[in-house]
DNA sequence: CATGAATGAGAATTCATTCAT
DNA sequence: CATGAATGAATTCTCATTCAT
């Protein structure tokens, strides 16, 4: 919607933008805030030093607007998701294999969020956990109404929404990670992984019909 | 067994050692490594500066001896666990109890590992990297053990055992890490929180006898 | 040579850096490598101390580099008056009233040289002592031939000539110290110490009876 | 003389000193003022870092005591051999020959001498530079006496004594230091070097066709 | 706008000196 | 006296930010 009225100049602005803040990300991710130098970013931007502070007030707002960028899509993404399923178990299915197809075409992105969530530098300004805490909570109220109604419709048994979600939550994110870390999946394998941790949460890892012998 | 043979001034000597460590777990728990000043843990540990340096040759060295710490720790930990129990459930149940409780009463020990598993800091060098994965790679494969005889045992599903244990690790790690972030956990609360997360993952979450209504 | 093809911008990087280099001379000649802080250097050369680290990687570097000037131009200096003189007297000569000259010029620089031959702290790499003993051996190389040849000649008596030229280099050597730190010296004076010396130690070495076969 | 007075504590007082002085000018030597630490003459004096506060009020009196201890037996060797020799050849013959025999046995201590000399080090307060200077004097005030004597009674010709004693006095310290440096020297070579650098000296000034009257 | 040289505040590290035991 | 742990001033080096061209 914004886009609208740019100019040429305008637009090529925010192209070389943009490609500031993907030469950024890869290096964040790698390093951390702190680890990373603006030499860097103006290397791998293939940019003058100088030239970053036109389009960036400071090494934070280059930071900022990353996370910003990464928060938006996924939480547009939920939201898309949100609208297109019914059940609660096709919104984790979707959400959780929409994450993963994005993580892992922007794996740099996805770490930065990881690490960015972990890790609570209190140089880089309380601004950006409020920014991706106002993100979260958007998104979880979404997860919950649908929690909400699955529990009523008896899709899922009668448990404390906030503790299943959180679940979801952790247990999807941590698992791509572990994945991505690791390597092994592929972008043929997401349908199957994506399938795997959800059945389990919803289905559990117990053999139904027999003892287990000890 | 070491202690017993350290005369009063090599004991004075670790203990001071440890107090500095102690300290320093906090900061780096909740800056990073780079973001982290000497002048802090001076303060923090209430020596002056140049004192940290009779102690550790470098602040990498501080950060490595935390290291190693955690992981033994956890370590030791598991492989106790894992002698007194039978069952997967068992071993599952109690390592994650135990986690619950070490990180509770050392949140920043557990802090400081998430983010440097996390975060792939070249810098500093991999030797710590190293360390971790020789830590993890034993426990591993205790873990792995003691699956391949549950699925031989019936007791669960014969599903790749990798996935699973990736599963497990991944989702009590972020599980516990989510409880401590947001704080809502006691010492009494532990078992509890424990049952739940292990019965989710053994029994799943759906409803089995009712069809859901969608 | 090389300066031809530089351009205004890698001339005027080549001037400040020469810069750096002549103020860092004099202080490092006052007061050696170790006792040189990077910020007398900084304000002798009126920059600021991060500057310095645009020019070079280290105060060590810096260091290297003066060294390395003073040498070349030495070695220079002296195949000069090799190629341009028959005797060995007047080799011996014309190299004595040259050093003179250059160190009356570049009494810092000079000061620098004999005071690192004197030093071997090994902190400062053994780099900085082999470049000295190789651009050492040429000079002594040419010296030894030429000594050769004027025994040959007759010009001297047959004395060993290691011995003769180590006389040779450690009085001239030293005299010159010695002029330089009791300041009486001009640049009028100069040809008649130069005689003084060469001519004291020549009749201590002159073949009597013969005429020296040019 | 003081020795005279002094009790078994104090005599072993002075002993303790001595061995620190004597494991210091090892060290001051090798690496000069500023890069010897306390730590290293600690150790090497096989005492406690801070024992040595007990017998010198800072590093820099350490430094001023050896200086001072080196000083003081050059000059005593060259007053005796001032009263029991009479032509200036025998001098300058008995001194080198003497000098070289310190240095041979006493290697840092001249080594450090030398370097003390070159080095204006005006963190080493001006104070050492007296205490040389003051030796110094003394000793040049003998040699001067000896060459006037010498000019007067035709032993050698009538040069400047300021530059003769220049020259010698650079000649020879400068060729002692290139001997002693390239390490081929023996306590059996001793009197024939001396003799070689005497005479080549020598014949250069010595008056030709007349007697020198003793 | 684009650039990169210049800058100085800040960080890690060293070491002479003090002092309690 | 002997000791070595504690200390902080001093030093080298880094890097975000500014600014003249």
């Amino acid at each position: 919607m914004k886009e609208k009225l740019l100019s040429r100049k305008e637009r090529e602005r925010e192209f070389k933008k943009q490609e500031i803040l993907d030469a950024a990300v890869k290096i964040f991710a790698q390093k951390g805030f702190k680890a990373t130098t603006l030499d860097e970013i103006a290397e791998k931007s293939e940019f003058g030093k100088g030239t970053l502070y036109n389009y960036f007030s400071s090494k934070e707002e280059i930071y900022k607007e990353i996370i910003m960028m990464i928060i938006n899509n996924h939480k547009n993404s939920i939201i898309e998701v949100y609208n297109s399923t019914d059940t609660l178990y096709d919104l984790i299915f979707q959400t959780t294999k929409k994450d993963l197809l994005f993580c892992l075409k922007n794996k740099e992105a996805f770490f930065l969020l990881v690490f960015t969530k972990m890790h609570h530098e209190k140089s880089t300004t309380s601004e950006i956990s409020n920014l991706m805490d106002a993100g979260e909570k958007e998104i979880m109220s979404l997860i919950i109404k649908r929690t909400k109604k699955a529990i009523k419709n008896k899709e899922i048994k009668n448990l404390v929404p906030d503790r299943i979600i959180r679940l979801f939550k952790s247990s999807g994110f941590a698992y791509i990670y572990d994945l991505l870390i690791h390597g092994d999946i592929t972008e043929e394998s997401i349908e199957d992984e994506t399938k795997f941790i959800t059945d389990i949460l919803f289905n559990g890892i117990r053999e139904r019909n027999k003892r287990a012998k000890l």
